[in-house]
RNA sequence: GACUUGGUAGCUCAGUUGGUAGAGCAUCUCCCUUUUAAGGAGAGGGUCCUGGGUUCGAGCCCCAGCCAAGUCACCA
């Protein structure tokens, strides 16, 4: 591997630490009693305190100098002093440990006394101080003025977003973003226990991958020698749980599909599903709008939130919009009650494409996505989708052409999708019978029959409403982040490509190679000059780095590079 | 998948018509006992993403590829 000067620099401090009889990794706990913010809040002079955490930043002014601790709470900066800490005749501790051996970004504890510096800065003075873990990497080290601008950002995204721990070490508001989300989180888990809904986990490993229409991604089970899928949603396992006699369930599900990655979408997302029995949509909307202005509270402090240049307003009610309605105050357009080939009319007059495997609920949904969508800032409730892209969900009261279905559209976007669950088991199994045909039609996404699902429903179904939240578009949301990269720890990247290294027998052969081109493995082997055991390994090791190639040609053995 | 932009020191970034690779911070040496983007003096540090090509000569021009971001397409 190679090193850079400032790594070699550290890995020989880490033995000149070694020489000097300290461990820069020691075992033993370290007896932390503070924290910067414990400190900062209750501050008293002269106070004793012990905390510990990664060093920052250093000011060194010859026998004195201040630096900078960070834990998991915020920074404090401590003040070391060379009399303080060697209080006899030996000042190595603080001439060589402190000021030669330590780095930005080494992990101490450190005990001493409070006091406030002429400048006002509540400090530790150090007593005494203890290196818990060497960093051998150097930090980037973004800095700020006294205006609050800052400089040397580590602000790369790649970066960023494969060495998530460098990027949450070294900017403090990549911090806050993730501990909103487990607010928010938490928020959702409170609203729903306070209610007795129960939190249960269901299957992630489907042998058939329901609930949605996606792409799934399939795995094998060795000992069953049968093909899984990961799961697309978990709808149907909650429904088997409400017919099973729960009346509230809840999960935050982790769900996977194998479709593309952008801004919005990750391979694996979080959505957060609830169903409850003797509901329905009507009634899931009021709570819908109740869990929203609570967690956005919880979150933010309040109900008014900042999305971009935009002020988002969370307290409810949600005005509740019908599709059609909706499409015909932005289009102009009734297409309520349309057939088939007039609604495509109305597509092409609105410039929205649409091919000859759509319905009609595709051509609806179509038009309401190119022309509607983006008006809906402020929450608002979408209801009364068309039968046809619904299979899950139960017919209108009032009208048999549509479903008792809504989607919350905030910021332009959906940010939640429910439903009065279907409970009828032979309608169930015509909508999905319907799915086959549009699969067959070419819907690479249409649903799979879930025949032990359709089994559950004949032993009855309580009616119930159900919902699915997005639980990363929401924290996007509430956190004013426009990529969902930013609210995933470790977002899904193409793997880092490592430098081949390439041993000295390899080097040798590849050489050779390379100044003649293709020639015989005899006289390459010849050439080499390398024992037998050496050039063996050599060869092998190029052909499996796909450096090289050896082939028979005329009944000798030629070997050559590969591009 | 298409297009656009980018990849240069540990970090953030310059780099002129193609002519020996630059700055700030960080690092190293020296000075400095209440500083805070500390300061002063000096020094070291580079696979210019990778591989080809053009050229006397390429960080720069051309071709191919890798990685990322953005836009679009796809994705309820």
């Amino acid at each position: 591997m190679q090193l850079s000067e400032q790594e070699v620099i550290r890995r020989e401090k880490l033995s000149k630490l070694r020489e000097a009889g300290i461990n820069p990794y020691p075992a033993a706990l370290y007896p932390v009693d503070h924290t910067s913010e414990s400190i900062r809040k209750n501050y008293e002079e002269g106070k004793h305190v012990t905390v510990a955490g990664r060093l920052m930043s250093r000011r060194i002014q010859g026998k004195a100098s201040f630096a900078e601790l960070q834990d998991s709470t915020g920074r404090i900066q401590v003040y070391f002093n060379r009399d303080e800490i060697c209080t006899g005749d030996d000042k190595t501790l603080y001439n060589d440990v402190y000021k030669k051996l330590l780095d930005i970004g080494d992990i101490i504890g450190v005990e001493g006394e409070l006091f406030t510096t002429q400048v006002g800065e509540k400090t530790i003075l150090v007593k005494g101080f203890t290196l818990l873990s060497k960093a051998l990497r150097p930090l980037p080290l973004p800095k700020k003025d006294a205006e609050g601008n800052t400089y040397d950002k580590f602000n790369d995204p790649e970066q960023r977003y494969r060495q998530r721990y460098v990027d949450l070490a070294v900017n403090p508001s990549v911090k806050d973003t993730f501990i909103k989300r487990t607010k928010i989180t938490n928020s959702i888990r409170d609203f729903f226990n306070q209610r007795g809904y129960l939190e249960v986990e269901t299957p992630i490993l489907q042998p058939i991958p329901g609930g949605a229409a996606a792409r799934p991604f399939l795995t094998h089970h060795n000992a069953l020698n049968i093909p899984l899928y990961l799961r697309i949603a978990n709808e149907l396992y909650l429904k088997r749980l409400i017919v099973g006699g729960f009346d509230g369930v809840y999960e935050f599900s982790k769900d996977f599909r194998n479709e593309g990655m952008d801004r919005t979408h990750n391979p694996e997302f979080t959505v957060m599903e609830l169903y409850v029995a003797y509901k329905d949509y009507l009634w899931m909307m009021e709570t819908t709008e109740q869990l929203l202005e609570k967690v956005a509270v919880d979150a933010t402090g309040g109900t008014k939130i900042t999305v971009g240049n935009k002020e988002i307003e969370f307290k409810a009610p949600y005005p509740r919009v019908p599709i059609l309605e909706a499409i015909r105050q932005h289009t102009g357009y009734d297409v309520a009650g349309l057939n088939e080939s007039e609604l495509r009319e109305v597509a092409k007059k609105l410039d929205v494409e649409a091919d000859d495997s759509m319905g009609i609920g595709k051509l609806i949904d179509e038009i309401f996505g190119e022309h509607c969508e983006k008006h809906y800032i402020q929450p608002t409730f979408i209801t009364d989708y068309p039968k046809e892209m619904s299979p899950l969900t139960k017919e209108h009261r009032d009208n048999p052409a549509l479903t008792e279905r809504f989607e919350l559209m905030v910021n332009g976007k959906e940010l939640a999708n429910a439903y009065s669950e279907l409970n009828d088991p032979i309608d169930q199994r015509k909508r999905f019978e319907e799915q086959l045909k549009l699969s067959e039609k070419g819907d690479d996404e249409a649903m799979f029959i879930d025949q032990d699902f359709l089994r559950a429903l004949e032993y009855g179904m309580p009616p119930t409403s159900g919902i699915g939240i997005g639980i990363d578009r929401l924290v996007m949301l509430l956190t004013n982040n426009s990529s969902i990269q930013e609210v995933l720890f470790f977002p899904q990247m193409r793997p880092e490509k490592k430098p081949l290294q390439l041993s000295d027998n390899e080097k040798v052969i590849l050489d050779i190679l390379k100044s003649e081109g293709k020639m015989s493995l005899e006289a390459l082997k010849e050439k080499a000059g390398l024992s037998n055991k050496a050039w063996d390994k050599g060869l092998k090791g190029l052909n499996k780095h796909g450096l090289t190639k050896v082939s028979k040609e005329e009944d000798e053995l030629v070997v050559s590079l590969q591009s």
